[in-house]
DNA sequence: TCGCTTATCTTGACTCGTTCAAGATCTCAT
DNA sequence: ATGAGATCTTGAACGAGTCAAGATAAGCGA
């Protein structure tokens, strides 16, 4: 599991070949701080940081850091991309049916979950996906 | 698992008390024959049965069909929702990273795979859904 | 079989999340 | 310090899906 170091975007970039820019700083600690955050709330959050920040770059933000593999995205049915810092690890996701609050899972059978298949389809598979649907213990109550 | 009867659409929506339409008829059929289509593609099969369908009408006739439970909705990361009339069981699906092609995987883990889990953060889990990410046959050649 | 009630379908506008494109600006290697 | 090129801003555009109002037709009761 990797967790990732604020006080230190910088070299997290610089490791990841990426420029250091106050956009991706931004960005790169509002994920960190906002597990499952969809684009909107990134962008607000940045912008609380910055003054200003045009959502068109938010996006090309998290393109780079997705591709650079210092975030990861998701996008569970019905919900806009959401995005997590933790990286690194096989965990996968709760859904609320009722309010979409999305909560991670860690994997009950190890680290490849899921990933033998008797019946593959011919296909090459290299990563299993699961999510978990219910109701979160708020919305259970009600 | 279970298989639509083409031939009697009709007592499958008579069945789950949903009025017997045209509409409902045509789509149906194509979820069938298509597994895993996309609404654009059900919407024009539909219209070479018909002659003439609003694509509003195919999009209600799927949200029935859905809640009814005669059809089940898919929507992997970054496809539009596909459909498929196999339902009741407990599959998973492949898809392709290239080409977003779908299949259909029986999960190994017999019909509840991956359920139990150790930390369910509190949720009232009721679902299970396991995608799985690779090459189609196809587009492992090239 | 005929109406009547109401679910369903048509049409057309509209939203949301996201991408595309062109030019301005900033990073950072030299 | 400077230039090349990556990144950001602005604004238009797109695809998937929803909303709303009125027209149509399914199937109940008579």
């Amino acid at each position: 599991m990797r967790i990732v170091d604020f006080a230190d975007g910088t070299s997290m970039l610089r490791a990841a070949n990426l420029r250091v820019t106050q956009p991706r700083l931004a960005v790169l600690a509002e994920v960190a701080e906002n597990p499952h955050a969809d684009v909107d709330q990134l962008a607000r959050g940045a912008r609380t940081r910055l003054g200003k920040v045009s959502t068109q770059a938010v996006y090309d933000v998290l393109h780079s850091l997705v591709s650079a593999g210092l975030v990861r995205r998701i996008e569970p049915a019905g919900s806009p991309a959401r995005f997590e810092a933790r990286v690194g690890d096989n965990h996968h996701h709760v859904v609320c049916r009722e309010c979409g609050a999305v909560a991670d899972v860690d994997c009950a059978t190890g680290s490849a979950p899921c990933l033998d298949t008797s019946n593959d389809a011919g296909y090459l598979i290299d990563e299993a996906e699961v999510t978990y649907w219910g109701l979160c213990p708020r919305c259970r109550r009600d």
